[in-house]
DNA sequence: AACAATACCGAAACCGGTTTCGAAATGATT
DNA sequence: AATCATTTCGAAACCGGTTTCGGTATTGTT
C-alpha cells in the first residue's frame, strides 16, 4: 500500500515524475548506489539500504520501464500476434486464451505484445517486425498449420517461442497442444456405444494440422471398432459454421445419410445443426452431432450441444512456463506438454432412432 | 522488399545484430551522423544520406526500438486491460474489438500492450502500474461503468485515455460509444409496430451504464407511443446467459406475461431463450426476443437471434483516432463520437399471437 | 600499533539510440 | 582573392537506468 495520502496540505503528486539521479541527489549518494540498494546488491550497508527504500516509497519512484529493459538489454516483452480472422462466429477462444497468457506472464514480469496481421502481407512479416525492432523477447504462437511459415522463420532466426498445437517441425520447438486424436478416439466411441454405425466427419482444411489429428483419432476408434471407413462420410470443412453447413449438406442428402456427426471445432457443429434443421433432421434423435472446443454458448442453444472441451486457462499458463523456460536456459532441449479434452455430454448426441438402427442391420 | 536474398553464398544474416555504430563505423561517420540521415534531417547531404540508407538496407539495420524510445521519451505503446471475465458465454467482442484497435494503432507505429486484470486487487492497480512505470502513453478503456473509478484515477493523473461507453464524468474525457438508446428506441418501436403492447425488458447491472441507456431508450419509445410503464416487466440482468435465464423466468411466470422480452445483450437473450424453451414459449410465435450486440454466432441458433449490431471494426478505428488526437495535442477540448447501432432482422420476432393480441384490446 | 581483510560507496562505462551545438568545408558574393 | 553565408558533419550531451571496478574507511588479526 504505496498509497500517497490524500491530505489536504500535500500537494497531488503525480506518478512517475522522480528520477533515479533525483532520489541519488536527494540523498547524497549516486545513482548508481540507488540501483544497488534496490535492487538488493550485497555492497550496501543496511542502514543506507533502508534509507534509500523509504526515500523511494516515500517519493514514490518506480523506474522507467524503457531505461531500465534497454540497460539491461530485454524487453521482458511476448509477442503475440492474433492471426487474421475470417469471419468465424464464435471467437471467444482469442479472447480467453489472451486473457491467460496475460495473466501468466504477468506473473514473471513480462509484458505482451498484441499484433494483428495485416491480411495482405506475408503472415510471417509481423514477426519480422518484431524480431529485428527487438519488441520482444519471445513469441506465443497459435492456431498452427503443418507446415507452418512463421514456425520456420523463427526456428531459423533462433528465436524463441512457443506453439499451441503442433506442427511439422514440432521435434524442433516447444510446443503445448491438445491430444485431439485422443478427444476423437472417445467422442467417436462414445458414439458406437450409443449404437452409430455411420458416423459422419466434418474436419478442418488440410492445413490445420490439429484438425488432422482429430480426423486421425476418429479413424483409429473406427478401424479399431471394426467399422468400414466410409470416404463419403469424411467431409472437409474450413472451421466456420458455413463450411459445417455446407458439409453437413453433403452428408445429409445422401442417400443413406450418417446418424452422428463428428464436427473438427463447435462453430462446424453450430454450421451443422443450422443444415440440420433446414433439411428436417431433429436432433438428437434423427442425427447426433458433437463438437470440439467447449463454448460456453453450446449450453444455451437447442439442443445444447455436445463437445469436447479444455481448459484454456491451463493452455495459456502451460505455454508461459514452457517460453519462460526456453527464454531462462535458450540451450534446454526442446520439451513438449499434452494435455486431455474431456466429452461434455449436454445433449446433442443420443442413441440413433430404431428404425435407422433397423436398417443398419439389415444392411449388414 | 529489403528480403535478403537467399543466395546460397551467403551465409545466413540474424535480423537484428547490426547496431547503429556498427553502421557508423563501417561508413566512417559518427552515430549521430547517420541517425541523421536515416530520420530525413535537412542538414545531411543527399550523397551521404543515400550511401547511409543503402548501407543501411544492405545490412539490414533496424534501429532497437527500446533505445529510439527511450531517447524520445515516448513509449509509443498504448495499454488495453482486459476486464477480469465473469463466465461471460460469448466474448466474441473482445478479441474482435483488440484485433481492431491493434490494427489501428500499427498504422500510427503505435504497439497495444495487454494487460489482464487481476480480480483479487483494486480494478485500477493495472492502471497504476503502467502509468508509474511508463510502460504506455496512453489507455483504451472499455466497459465502462457509470462511476468508474478508472476513469477517476487517470482524469487525477491527466493521463490520456479514450472509453468506449460513457461516463458519469464524460464531459471530462474524450469517449466513444454505439448509441444503445436510440437503438432501443428503434427495437422497442420495431416490436410496438408489430403489434407487441406488453414488452419485457431484462437489462444489466445499475453499473454498466450503457445498459442503463439501452433501458432509457426502451422507456421513451414506451411512452412515447402511449404505452404504460409496468415495472414488473422491467428486470434486472448481469450481461450473462445466466442472468437471461433467471430474468426470463420472472417474466414469463407472471400471469400476463409479456409478448415480446428485449435483451440488453446478446448473451442474455440466448439465456431468455432456453428459459423461454424450457418453460414452453415458442419462439416467435409466442414470444419476440431482441438481442444486442450482433454476435454472428446468433445467426446459427434456432430461431436466428434479431439483434443490433455495430461495427467492432469501427469502434476500434474511431478510438484509436481519438487517442492518437490527444496524444498529439494534449490540450485540444474532449470530443466524442456516436455511432449507431442497427436492427438486424434474423428471425427472433415476429408478430404476437392473436389470442393474446385479442386478450390485449380487451384489457385496454 | 601496524597490517591485512572486509564492507561500503563513488566514478565511470555502458545499453543504443536522438538531438543540439559548433566547427570545418564548401559555395556564393563582391 | 577576401569575406560571408551555407552546407555538412563531428563531438558531446542526453534519455534513465545497470553494472563493473577501484578506492576509502572500517573492522579484524597478531
Amino acid at each position: 500500500m504505496n498509497d500517497v495520502k490524500a491530505s489536504p496540505e500535500m500537494e497531488w503528486v503525480k506518478s512517475g515524475e522522480v528520477r533515479i539521479s533525483d532520489l541519488a541527489a536527494e540523498l547524497g549518494l549516486t545513482k548508481g548506489t540507488v540501483s544497488r540498494a534496490l535492487n538488493g546488491y550485497e555492497d550496501i550497508s543496511k542502514k543506507t539500504r533502508k534509507r534509500v527504500m523509504e526515500a523511494a516509497t516515500k517519493r514514490g519512484y518506480v523506474p522507467t520501464t524503457q531505461a531500465r529493459r534497454l540497460a539491461m538489454g530485454l524487453t521482458e516483452t511476448i509477442g503475440l500476434v492474433l492471426p487474421p480472422m475470417p469471419s468465424q462466429p464464435v471467437n471467444t477462444f482469442v479472447s480467453e486464451f489472451i486473457n491467460s497468457v496475460s495473466a501468466a506472464l504477468h506473473l514473471h514480469g513480462y509484458d505482451l505484445l498484441v499484433h494483428s496481421a495485416n491480411s495482405e502481407e506475408s503472415e510471417v512479416e509481423p514477426y519480422r517486425r518484431l524480431v529485428q525492432s527487438r519488441k520482444v523477447d519471445g513469441f506465443i504462437i497459435f492456431r498452427t498449420n503443418e507446415k507452418d511459415p512463421r514456425v520456420n522463420y523463427l526456428l531459423n532466426e533462433g528465436f524463441p517461442f512457443v506453439t499451441h498445437g503442433r506442427t511439422a517441425r514440432m521435434a524442433e520447438h516447444d510446443w503445448f497442444d491438445i491430444d485431439g486424436e485422443k478427444a476423437f478416439r472417445d467422442a467417436t466411441s462414445h458414439l458406437i456405444k450409443l449404437g452409430h454405425q455411420r458416423i459422419g466427419f466434418v474436419g478442418g482444411g488440410r492445413e490445420f494440422f490439429s484438425a488432422q489429428l482429430r480426423l486421425k483419432g476418429f479413424r483409429a476408434m473406427l478401424e479399431e471398432c471394426c467399422l468400414e471407413k466410409v470416404p463419403s462420410l469424411e467431409q472437409p470443412g474450413d472451421l466456420t459454421g458455413q463450411g459445417g453447413e455446407i458439409a453437413a449438406q453433403n452428408l445429409l442428402k445422401q442417400t443413406r445419410p450418417p446418424t452422428a456427426i463428428l464436427c473438427a471445432n463447435d462453430a462446424t457443429a453450430l454450421g451443422v445443426m443450422k443444415a440440420a434443421r433446414e433439411l428436417g433432421f431433429n436432433i438428437p434423435e434423427e442425427l447426433s452431432v458433437i463438437g470440439y472446443d467447449g463454448i460456453a454458448l453450446g449450453a444455451y442453444i437447442d439442443p445444447p450441444l455436445t463437445t469436447l472441451t479444455f481448459s484454456i486457462e491451463e493452455s495459456g499458463k502451460e505455454m508461459v512456463n514452457l517460453l519462460m523456460r526456453r527464454l531462462k536456459s535458450p540451450d534446454l532441449p526442446v520439451i513438449s506438454k499434452l494435455a486431455s479434452a474431456i466429452l461434455k455430454l449436454r445433449g446433442s448426441e443420443g442413441p440413433p432412432s430404431s428404425i435407422q438402427n433397423k436398417y443398419m442391420e439389415n444392411c449388414l
